[in-house]
DNA sequence: GTCCTCAGATACGCTCACGTATCTAATATA
DNA sequence: TATATTAGATACGTGAGCGTATCTGAGGAC
């Protein structure tokens, strides 16, 4: 029998379940129609509830927006950590790293990949919004940098170029070629060739 | 003294001019605002014109997004051929590979390079123009694939990846490295490094 | 058991923006 | 010079959607 925590049903279990309903419900809806195109009522709905449900949570459409964007920043992370922290030695294997990268990216699907275009462009368009878009990458940069940092000595290989360096150009190829995918599934199996190609390029054997 | 054309001032031209006008005016508004978020009287604003004049021209809202796209297109396939034909031998000096690399991307400013991610955007969420941006993409990629293998015949050096893989991976990088730039300028001179990684990785010196 | 609080529903107003229908004036034709 | 055509402006109707203001009912406090 599971130990179920007392305060169950308690008043603020419940508004904070209707939040993440909504926050659920904004992330496909703003995923499919945009930020400009997405109606808050379609939200309210896809959530089981109403607008009233929404004003009371939210100040606003862009702070349900802002809301979707931090729990995504969350996932990101969370899932960086769990594949990064779950570490083996052999980093320089294609196949692997290819299946980790894979598994790191958060609902991969062409929605969600939607989902991040648009907050890319949203941040783009707002350079408030921008600078915690780039402090929250650069987060996640910095904890690649280590991952590859720590895994290059663990296997007593030298990089030839800045692990930091190197993170951002995984990451940002990986983009593109998610993005090339989501748009032309032929592409198929891109990112794996890439690594292939570049992973005997970084290193030397001490 | 210029021979200016007897039909300067046909009736057709004029239609053109506005037309012109128009697709250029909506180009700039689409990429401030996004699809959904562009009104049309701020685009016949920007154009000097009123509504009525879209409407003469174009039958919808999206007729006009498309309109702006092909003339997207259109530019970038000539900037593609414009760099890729007049080809040096030396396609291996990264400087001059990346200088080439940035004068190829039309308008390579934030603006519209949010533009480009909006059509991407919206080729995601919409099958059947998605089957015309991977035509166009897939058109990019064979001129590429085509000037890397003529270049590496004639630099006499033999590829260790085909090329149209190549070409795949070298664009879909610089997508996501240009993304990257967009968001965040720090980033600097990713490509450059990036190609430095790379170009040995792909060649055999015959 | 009664009252109070507040989450969420309902109702309302108002703005914005799309599309259409009509108007006007410039150019072409006769 | 008179008439026809049409590019683009003006005017209009309408719907969608945001935000607010009010209502209701369920759960907690006493």
């Amino acid at each position: 029998m599971v130990n179920v925590p007392v305060e169950r049903w308690t008043p603020e279990r419940r508004r904070e379940l209707t939040r993440t309903a909504l926050v659920d419900a904004a992330a496909q809806v703003f995923a499919r129609r945009g930020f400009a195109g997405a109606s808050l009522d379609e939200i309210a709905d896809a959530a089981g509830f109403t607008r009233g449900a929404i004003y009371k949570n939210f100040g606003s459409k862009e702070e349900l927006f802002y809301a979707v964007g931090d729990r995504w920043n969350d996932i990101t992370l969370e899932a960086f950590d769990a594949q990064l922290s779950g570490g083996s030695e052999d980093m320089f294997d294609v196949p692997k790293l290819a299946a980790m990268w894979r598994d790191t990216m958060w609902g991969s699907d062409a929605e969600f990949f939607a989902l991040e275009l648009e907050f890319t462009l949203y941040a783009i368009r707002n350079p408030e919004v921008r600078e915690r878009f780039v402090a929250q990458r650069r987060k996640n940069l910095a904890r690649i940098a280590r991952f590859i940092d720590d895994h290059a000595e663990a296997a007593g290989v030298s990089l030839k170029v800045p692990a930091d360096t190197l993170a951002r150009i995984l990451l940002d190829a990986s983009d593109g070629i998610r993005m090339a995918v989501h748009i032309d599934p032929a592409e198929g199996d891109l990112y794996e060739k890439f690594l292939e190609m570049i992973l005997p390029a970084i290193f030397t054997e001490d």
